[in-house]
DNA sequence: ACCTACCTCGCTATTTTTGGGGAGGGTAAA
DNA sequence: TTTACCCTCCCCAAAAATAGCGAGGTAGGT
């Protein structure tokens, strides 16, 4: 490692609670000398969790705005593993452009790195750092650290899945091997005659697996079933 | 780094073919002196890339199988972000123990490792370290390697990714906020007179958005609509 | 031996979704 | 200015999914 993040590393697996979590985003903010460092992560249940130094008007204003909505930040990770400058983007949507300008009035830096994680259960977490300076000055400081942060946001995130029980307690029901099939042949577009038709036996037992998985899964209907299933990961489209 | 790992990192970084990302598993493979190390990825329509030290007959038995979709790595890795050892996972099922003797007659050893990775478009992408030892031995070698091999697992992903030109060309379609809307309100188990309720608008109108998004996503129905939406990462439910 | 979970098949009636066809007004880029 | 895409609303008939009831057999674990 070529900065104090060997150490720092160290820190974090010394964390024992939320305030020590906190205290360490802190930390590692001032080590790298930047604005801001955050973590913070959705479950599938659409629960959060989260540190870090953005203020907290700036957090409740995204909450209350429902920002994770339109957030290219969450939307542009929620689509790549690798790490991305924000700049990087799609900022052209009026939405975007309008949450930007709120956010640099919030204290918010104009640049941003931010690496995703995917966890246990549909877990998906942001590691982010965020500064006020130019393209040059952010990039240089990125290809600097950028191999250190990823093992950073993954100690993170470990840390912060230790906390959190709820990721224990909330197990994802297992599904028959019958119902996981019915229940991908639907994700994959077919309806059920051919679905029934793909497993080999009668629509009526088809529908018998797709009704226990709905139950098991505790969905509403069948597309709610086919998203809940495909979000806690235990079907592969 | 502890090993010549970081040598290796370099190495990654050069390699510019699939001949070369072979010939890289193979010298990781023999520097950490264990039996197999294996990159494979899954994307959003199934198709596949992998390289590693497996034997062809291995890997034409997984695929004839379709162990894919019984394999507790891959099952378990889908709904992890943490790496795992394999005694870690749930073996109990009848499928996953003949899985298992089948993958230990093909040459595959009985102590594994594995990385699961996550990239743009729902890529699904691991990597994985094998060989046949204790438990304890095995332990140590994970534990001893544990931070790099995540740096080294990244560094696979980032080259296999600059490979696949078809995952840059493959753009997942964009959705109008509306559209995104009345799929993400699907997703969560509403039918149609909710959503539309809860959007405000009429259900007609919502059913154009539904129609227009199952267009835009090349989906046979809602629930096709909804899976593919989710797994490209189009909506956050 | 019993209980549980799994796999398989059937019926009927109701509700929901889908696939066509329309129409008008707004915004934004080319 | 034209083109394109987005948002909004409407009707109808056919297809599909749902809710509720039923049945019986197998395999595994206590």
């Amino acid at each position: 490692m070529t900065t104090g993040l060997q150490d720092f590393l160290e820190d974090i697996q010394r964390v024992e609670n939320f305030e020590e979590f906190q205290d360490a985003t802190v930390k590692l903010r001032d080590l790298l000398g930047i604005a801001h460092v955050v973590y913070h992560w959705v479950n599938s249940v659409g629960e959060r969790f989260g540190a870090g130094t953005y203020s907290s008007e700036w957090v409740d204003r995204y909450l209350e705005k429902d920002y994770l909505r339109m957030d290219p930040v969450i939307f542009g990770c929620f689509q790549r593993f690798t790490p991305v400058s924000w700049k990087q983007l799609d900022w052209s949507s009026k939405a975007a452009k309008a949450f930007f300008l709120d956010a640099l009035d919030y204290g918010v830096g104009n640049q941003g790195y931010t690496i995703p994680i995917r966890g246990p259960n549909g877990q998906f977490a942001l590691f982010t750092l965020n500064h006020n300076t130019t393209d040059d000055a952010w990039d240089q400081l990125i290809a600097r650290n950028e191999r250190d942060l990823v093992v950073v946001a993954h100690e993170f995130n470990k840390k912060a899945l230790s906390f959190d029980t709820q990721i224990e307690t909330q197990v994802a029901p297992s599904l028959s091997p019958r119902e996981a099939s019915a229940i991908t042949h639907l994700a994959k577009g077919l309806n059920r005659g051919q679905a029934a038709a793909e497993m080999g036996i009668s629509e009526h037992t088809l529908r018998v697996y797709i009704e226990s998985a709905r139950h098991k899964l505790g969905a509403m209907n069948t597309t709610h079933a086919v998203a809940r299933a495909l979000s806690m990961g235990l079907i592969i489209v």
